[in-house]
DNA sequence: AGCGAAACGCTACGTCCTGTAGCGTTCAGA
DNA sequence: TCTGAACGCTACAGGACGTAGCGTTTCGCT
């Protein structure tokens, strides 16, 4: 290998440099606490303690408190880069779901979610953040679905993306918030297979 | 007027006792506060001010704020009494729906229950009621209607009760939540529309 | 009408958290 | 090795929680 010319290579840097451990540190503690007790019983003092970092040091950073948990928000979202394939509308719109599905189960994304949306009513960047960065890239994902779909004849022409995305994931977010039932792996099949009849033509 | 022989007269007191115009004027200021900035920015002093009583007698009614915003929610939901009529299985999941639709959209109901959902997370006595005050409450009337349903032929008799209520209520919420889509007029019917198909023999 | 009990108002308090200021210390790069 | 940026630490004012004590008002009963 050449000498590296500069430290900042892309995406990756090999030794991490202080303010990015930093970061790191803060965004983990934040995303644990805000994951066990949700936002209402958050602190910086707490996430200070558990990150090992001065609270001055998060302050330099991040504004206020609300600042921090958009930040953890767009960390995480980040990391669902759902690309499904294509063999069928179904199978399509299963993968999708799945996608969403497992993050929102098997990892903290979905109790911080949860400790999240009550600020979303009331917090104007936090709920433009979310909006843009997740619910505009599903709709247009299934959009990519849909258009297909309608070319191979798999649904009417007259699909309405809007709500078609809101009946696939809207009962996975109810599931997780208010009904109590568990996320399982079978869950995004029943949901397509209940949702896509009504859209055929 | 006959003299009253007893102030007590069952469900509606015709002068209503100090103490129950205190617990209304507390839980009327609660729901407003609520639903103008959420949980988060709840304080108790401030439905105090607003209701114009003493802090020391909140406490002396519930023990803790999150009591006294599980309250807002009971004393809510008890107003939810939704009794739909039978002339298909499609106009009376609409009704059902619509009542919802129309309590979460026109009232304070929809941003107090948005105030109250990363509550739910943490908290089982608040969890515990939503579920047992609402969602059980409206599993069971979808329960009722399908089974209506199923004995004309216009459901198959296997449907799965839960994932339908799932599937109708779930794209309710998410639009209040997450999407920030409106809760038009039009929604329920369109719901129903959808999922339908996908239960029909 | 009058009396005891319950409910309420008010003040004061200890505790915790927020967000900021000032200053000394450590780390990274040249 | 040296300089600036990032960090740790302490202290602070302000706000809110939840409690204690005590005086006042209202209710319920006789």
């Amino acid at each position: 290998m050449a000498e590296p010319a500069s430290s900042e290579t892309a995406l990756a840097p090999l030794t991490p440099s202080r303010a990015s451990r930093t970061e790191k540190a803060i965004l983990d503690a934040t995303r644990e606490l805000l994951s066990e007790s949700g936002v209402r019983h958050l602190t910086v003092e707490k996430v200070a303690a558990r990150s090992g970092v001065a609270k001055t040091t998060i302050y330099r950073r991040w504004r206020s408190k609300d600042e921090l948990a958009l930040a953890v928000l767009i960390d995480f979202v980040q990391t669902i880069v759902a690309v499904p394939r294509g063999d069928g509308v179904r199978n399509e719109l299963t993968a999708l779901l799945r996608g969403a599905v497992n993050t929102l189960g098997t990892t903290a994304m979905g109790r911080v979610m949860q400790g999240l949306v009550s600020e979303l009513a009331t917090n104007d960047d936090l709920s433009r953040a979310f909006h843009e960065q997740v619910v505009a890239l599903r709709v247009s994902e299934v959009r990519k679905i849909v258009v297909r779909g309608i070319e191979r004849g798999e649904l009417r022409a007259d699909t309405d993306v809007d709500l078609l995305h809101e009946l696939l994931f809207g009962p996975v977010y109810y599931r997780l918030f208010l009904s109590g039932g568990a996320l399982d792996r079978k869950l995004p099949g029943r949901i397509v297979d209940a949702v896509l009849p009504g859209f055929r033509p």
